[in-house]
DNA sequence: ATACATGCAAATCATTTGCGCAGTC
DNA sequence: GACTGCGCAAATGATTTGCATGTAT
């Protein structure tokens, strides 16, 4: 079921493929060389224009950590991330929704919470058997 | 006390007044106006050096909420934030660090946590009053 | 006197967009 | 055929940086 107005492209298909084949949440450039492997032509402003339509179908997610670009991730379902500081990997981290969070935070904000968004911070278990 | 290797300016301090007298989790550019009020020869590129060294010193905090702008905030301890999804008011969240998430996540991570971040995405009370 | 900081302008980097042609429905 | 998507290149917008000069210590 595609959304009104859109019709299919093999470079967004094999875009949104790329990034269901990866757990690494990506940069557009990293998406965009692999996805050149197999349409050698493509352009990056079309990776980019097909993640803004696939964020907007719901198909993936959009992620910044602050780092100046934009990570992608195919994973769509709530969940929470873990940041290595030291070589900037990003985790899924499988860890149950903590929804009473937004519970006991409304009533210091007064308006409606709808969601909430946890990242973790610290040195990942590989960066830490490095030293 | 300043860092060694730093000298004082006038131009630093009063970015950094501004700031503290703040709530609103300014941009670069509204630092700037604001400053500009005072010190009106002051660059933009002054603003965002200064900004830099601000936050290596510890005085301030760096925050990016994805807009593909980056805020400030004078108020260095830990707190969480809400983001009005309406409006894109920030307001900062006067509840209690939950510390033990670091705990509770620590065996899905393997490595060492040492801290997270945690905001929340709603409405805020003025946008629902205006619906 | 010796750094460090500034203003200015040009550079950078990620991302977006206008355009004429191509692909899908 | 009408409309959506593409590749390309140019535009944008936030942030950074090189440089000659000014200022703090």
């Amino acid at each position: 079921m595609e959304l009104s107005g859109t019709k299919r492209s093999k470079q967004r298909e094999k875009i949104f493929q790329v990034l269901k084949r990866t757990t690494s949440h990506p940069t557009a450039e990293w998406v965009y060389e692999r996805v050149r492997e197999h349409i050698p032509r493509i352009s990056l402003g079309t990776v980019y224009r097909n993640l803004h339509i696939l964020k907007e179908q719901g198909k993936i997610r959009e992620l910044d950590f602050g780092e100046g670009l934009r990570r992608y991730d195919a994973m769509v379902a709530q969940h929470y991330h873990f940041v290595c500081e030291q070589c900037g990997a990003v985790k899924d981290l499988d860890v149950p929704q903590q929804q009473d969070l937004n519970v006991r935070v409304q009533p210091a904000v007064g308006g409606h919470i709808r969601t909430h968004r946890l990242d973790f911070y610290g040195v990942c278990a590989d960066c830490m058997a490095k030293e």
